[in-house]
DNA sequence: GTCGTGACTAGCC
DNA sequence: CGGCTAGCCACGA
């Protein structure tokens, strides 16, 4: 861990198939809770695409957020997991959320 | 060192 | 439920 960057890669690649964290969540994990946008900066550039799974990560009031390949496909990968998901959020959320 | 940008968040209307 | 605002943070130019 040196940069902050790594970190929440580092985080991300954690979260278990079938469930989700938030931005929220992995920035509070490496110690920065306020750091909840540039995690989202940090995926964004992630260069570990496949080994981290970042289409698990999903904004605080359920929303998906964002996708570097599109919302839709995060979408679909994500209810391809299990998760169950409206339009752009996800239900259940508690349900799915990896507690950190 | 400063500025612009973005996969965020909580609060208010 | 949806939309807007101000506050936050790290990165690259």
């Amino acid at each position: 861990m040196k940069n902050f960057n790594q970190s929440v890669w580092q985080v991300t690649k954690k979260i278990p198939k079938g469930k989700v964290a938030t931005y929220a969540m992995l920035a509070r994990k490496i110690g920065k809770p306020k750091s909840a946008r540039a995690v989202g900066n940090a995926l964004n550039k992630n260069p570990f695409a496949p080994i981290v799974p970042c289409h698990r990560v999903i904004r605080s009031d359920g929303s998906i957020g964002g996708f570097a390949s599109g919302t839709n496909k995060k979408i679909k990968l994500l209810k391809k997991e299990g998760i169950l998901i409206r339009g752009t959020k996800v239900l259940s959320l508690e349900k799915f959320l990896v507690r950190l």
